[in-house]
DNA sequence: CGAACACTTGAACAACTGTTCAAATGATAA
DNA sequence: TTATCATTTGAACAGTTGTTCAAGTGTTCG
């Protein structure tokens, strides 16, 4: 049975590294710094809800408000606007009040470049 | 107090629809199917982890041992080989097996395209 | 003012997810 | 064969997440 380590300071290694830790020393100065990636994977774990990735969709070719989007996608308006509230704190979404009605967009075309990406790659 | 829908079924509305229900027979000709978007949740899902992220970067410039992998992010193997099966799953990675080693690599440049669209998203 | 509407928010709960630990598999060499 | 190394796998556990329900804003109009 293979020994595993607890404390992560312990760090696992094979017994014999010959090319590795060339490579990994290589490797390390080319690595983001850690808050990038981070930050990347918080963003991409916005994409990755199937309710949020739908409002994206259909807010794709025109704004909508909140009530509109609940009706397309056949859900509460609370789940939506909960969701609604995610979106917009990972500037993926921006909105404008008009009276009592609160119409949501796309924060930019990065959005629409980031989903057909992600779509191109299903596609194939 | 507004009423709240339990059942789905029942399609929230705002009480006048006025222009909102012609943008939305626009809209749902273009909605991609169901099965697609859910597709597409799954994949940013497995990019919406920070172990996972790493990992990717970890294989950006060459191909790497399970072991290597867990040395360079400093975790237990364990927890790397849990991630690189998703990985595998959602065909990010692939894998050749050199004796008792295995190497993992991206699987194709659309992985690399995809991380850099959410970095450019991160850095602006 | 008060009523009605559009939306937001907080708490609660079930469902899901990532890591750890322990054990198993696969491959090589003695 | 046995021993050892590299990796995989399953179960368990804590932490996170999405939806619901109920209550709360904010706006308009009579």
């Amino acid at each position: 049975m293979k020994e595993q380590t607890t404390n992560a300071s312990e760090i696992p290694q094979c017994d014999d590294h010959h090319v590795h830790d060339a490579v990994i020393d290589e490797l390390r100065p080319l690595f983001p710094p850690e808050e990038h990636l981070y930050a990347l994977a918080d963003l991409f774990k916005v994409f990755g809800d199937s309710t949020r990735i739908r409002i994206l969709y259909a807010l794709f070719e025109s704004e909508l408000c909140v009530c509109d989007i609940a009706a397309f996608l056949d859900m509460s308006i609370s789940a939506i606007s909960h969701q609604l509230r995610i979106l917009k704190q990972a500037h993926l979404v921006k909105f404008r009040r008009d009276g009592k009605t609160v119409y949501y967009s796309l924060a930019d075309d990065h959005v629409r470049t980031v989903l057909g990406q992600g779509m191109e790659h299903i596609e194939e």
